[in-house]
Order: structure tokens, then sequence, then C-alpha cells
DNA sequence: TCAATAAAAGATAAAAAAGTCTTTTATTGT
DNA sequence: ACAATAAAAGACTTTTTTATCTTTTATTGA
């Protein structure tokens, strides 16, 4: 469905979203910890997600990450997404044509359709501080 | 959301059907041309397609792929694809997780669960004649 | 100003996926 | 029996993805 690079981000962003709920900034050793993921490799990710300004970063000495509630309550999933992996889950048919549509359609091209509109529907309108309240109430988890 | 691996493989099992319901059997220089793929890959995917009996394949000369037609009708979709991507797309959490469930849900366990209903509905229901069918006709197409 | 901290940037490295080439095996028709 | 055909099998190569290591830049507080 995504890359592992947007799994890790997703989950990175939603933790830094619920740690931010609580005014806490963190670090990339926090974040790998938060969700089991190698450090460094998370490190280049949180690059792309800062220049992509879908957090904030400050550097040095009790420096981190963080998203602002006004911000996190802006963001969709489907922006951490597509800076990640394009929007390739967005559009692209699910056999790999590359002109494939109502003109051309492939022989899944209805059905896929549907389900890319449910997936684009749930990325396009869920916030990320939809989903760092319930990891920061304890319901939900990036772990295991 | 498939490797290329399996789309290839989806897109071969639907043309050698579609092929076989007008009694042809194909080669895999046949298959390679109608489905865009490189020949070589195409070989080796379809050995795993015949190892997993999901096409039937006949060596020497006037030998190629086949799928009987009683045969094509039980075939669902989600055989090619377990056979070439495992369950994955059927199970796994969309976010990684390894033990993502009811007591320990990823913060959208729900949201995926319903879209990987959706799709596991959609292969496991759809048969290969199903969408055989379609390209026969002429109302669909595995390339562009 | 300087040592410590933490992210950014750049250069590699390892693993997995995608793709190719060569040799072998099975089948067919002459 | 044997030449031709076509898939199976095996050994490689290339490309992409995932991951690591090192150096630089920015910031802080003593």
């Amino acid at each position: 469905m995504f890359s592992k690079t947007c799994e890790y981000a997703i989950k990175a962003c939603i933790y830094i979203a619920s740690q931010s709920l609580v005014q806490k900034r963190v670090g990339i050793k926090d974040i790998a910890q938060a969700i089991e993921s190698p450090e460094a490799f998370t490190g280049k990710i949180m690059q792309v997600l800062s220049k992509n300004h879908i957090v904030d970063s400050v550097k040095g000495p009790h420096g981190g990450f963080e998203i602002p509630e006004s911000a996190m309550k802006e963001k969709k999933l489907a922006e951490v997404v597509r800076a990640m992996d394009g929007d390739d889950i967005f559009k692209s048919c699910g056999l790999g044509l590359k002109e494939c549509s109502g003109a051309n359609p492939c022989p899944l091209h209805r059905q896929f359709a549907k389900i890319r509109a449910d997936i684009t529907k749930l990325l396009e309108t869920t916030t990320l501080f939809d989903v760092a309240t319930g990891l920061a109430d304890g319901l939900t988890f990036l772990k295991r």
C-alpha cells in the first residue's frame, strides 16, 4: 500500500503531533524509538517532512521536531503520503496501465476506482490531529 | 498496491484466459506482447503461475499456456495475487505494525480494515472468466 | 567564545525487486 | 532417430528501496 518510508513518515508525524499536544518537542532518537524505525533512516525521512513543511524542525540543544496544534488540525494524512510516495496511490492504475481511463479501461478499472476513491477520501479527510488524539489517549499504538 | 510481478501475472492470466475462450494456446512471446512486459521476466512469472496450477503449461511445438474454461470459472484473482505477493494485501497493517489488531490497533486500524475488506471481496469474488470476457469482447484493455 | 547538542547534508552500503541470458528438459512432426 | 520448438531451470545483472556512516551547519547556554 505505502512504501516503508511512507509508513515511517506517517507514524513519525502522528507521534510528533501527539507529543506536540502536550508541548513536547521530540528528537530523532525519540521518534525512532517510538515508532520502531532505524534512527539514521528516520533522520532522512524527517528532512523530507521538514522540507515539505509538514513538521517544524529546530536545530541545537533542546531542538527537535514539532507540529503546532493549529497546523496539525489542517494537515491531512494525504499531504504526508504525497510528500513520500507521490500521488500514485491516488491516481495510478491497479494493473499498471499508463493510460487507464474510461476510454481505455483495464479489466478492473471501475472496481479499483471505487477503492482508490475510498482511500483518497480517508487520507484527504483525516488530519494529524484526528489520529494524534487517539494515540495521546492510549487508544491506539505505533509499535508491535 | 501490487508488485510489478503481480501486475504482470494478473494481466497474463486475463490474456491467457481470453485466448483460451477461443481455444487458443499462447506462448511467452505472445503474452509479453499482449501485456507489454519484458519477455524473459514474463517467462519467470509463468513458471510460478504454472507451479501454482493457475495456468496449464505445455512444452514443445505448439506448446504454450492455457486455462480451461471450467478452470477459469473457478479461479479467483485472489489466487493469482496470493501466488505472487503472498497475502500481505489481505492481512497486513497499513502502517506496518506486526501485531495490529483490535487489542493493539494502529491509528488507522478500523479505516484500513474496511478498505482491506473491500479489496479482499473484489479479489475473492472475481474469477478469471469474469474479467476475460470483457477483454475478449474488446471492452477492456491490458496495454497503454 | 566555546563546548555541547541536534538536525541537515552528503556519500556509501546492503537488501530486495525487477529484469536478462544461457543451458536443460519435454514434446512434436518428419 | 532427430531437428525444431517452447517452456523450465539456473546463474547473473541492473535498478530501486531501505538503511548506515561521516561531516557540516545551526543553536544554545555556560
